[in-house]
DNA sequence: CCGGATGTTCACCT
DNA sequence: GAGGTGAACATCCG
């Protein structure tokens, strides 16, 4: 599921647990606990503390903690698989699995309130909880800054454009789908280094990210692009109909049209 | 049974 | 150092 627009839904789901006290937590499994986290040592720092804010970097959701034990941020990072509930309903497709299955053993992670809880469900546990995570690995949220500084961001290097766009430390929140979909649109291929664009490209490519996560974002998924339907083995071109070439870019599949994506 | 999946990290090359 | 590759993580789906 998530990339920024769905980590966007699941903050503002997780703002309906502003304002209320975490009585306990639940970790049934300690390995989907960040690097050098025990379930004692989160247990301890956050029990008792009442979320003030929820905010989003990239991918990562941010709930901001206060009490008389302190004030934490309990990053959560949900992988390819994680989807978050807030008393017991989701922010998006409650039922892609069908109702036969007990999604319920997927549950990762809790933070439980006098009344409802909120919680991570990830079958593949490819998702992490983190205590005061470290962002400084993370560049600006694609949805935070300027066309301009993106442009600048890009850089123009021998880099494939979409390494790029997939690379958090450059700018946050954009994922596979998301990066496919803005290369179709921008009509750049993506093995296109970036050394490559002329400044017309680098300048409508620095538009169109920001404007494509939004577009989507309002549709209501990162599944939701023009190219996805047709991103699949034996795909057509949405726009010309051209068979769509299938590559690996960036470590990632990449559907990409030959004819208008240069 | 096999390959692939909206993510991240790490070891190992070049 | 930079960048690419492949594996690993764990599970489900077609």
């Amino acid at each position: 599921m998530p990339e920024l627009c769905e980590v966007e839904q699941y903050r503002v789901l997780a703002s309906t647990a502003v304002g209320r006290a975490i009585t306990s937590i639940r970790v049934p499994d300690d390995r989907y606990l960040g690097r050098g986290l025990t379930v004692g040592a989160l247990r301890a720092a956050v029990t008792g503390l009442t979320i003030v804010d929820a905010r989003r970097h990239g991918k990562v959701l941010l709930l901001d903690s206060v009490g008389g034990a302190g004030r934490h941020v309990i990053g959560l990072r949900f992988g390819m698989t994680g989807r978050l509930l807030v008393d017991g309903s989701a922010a998006i497709d409650s039922l892609i699995y069908g109702p036969t299955r007990d999604e319920s053993a997927w549950d990762r992670f809790a933070l439980v309130f006098d009344h409802g809880d909120l919680r991570v469900r990830d079958a593949r546990r490819l998702g992490r909880v983190e205590l005061d995570p470290d962002l400084r690995r993370l560049g600006p949220d694609v949805l935070v800054v300027d066309p301009e500084h993106i442009g600048v961001a890009i850089g123009a290097g021998d880099r494939a454009i979409k390494a790029v766009l997939l690379d958090q430390s450059v700018l946050a929140g954009v994922g596979n789908l998301l990066a496919d979909e803005i290369l179709f649109r921008a009509g750049v291929a993506p093995g296109r280094q970036t050394r490559s664009l002329s400044s017309g490209e680098r300048a409508r490519l620095a538009e169109l990210i920001p404007e494509t996560v939004r577009d989507l974002l309002d549709r209501g998924g990162s599944h939701l692009g023009d190219l996805q339907p047709s991103r699949r083995p034996g795909g057509a071109c949405p726009i010309d109909g051209t068979a769509l070439r299938r590559d690996t870019v960036g470590g990632r599949t990449s559907f990409w049209c030959p004819a208008h994506q240069v």
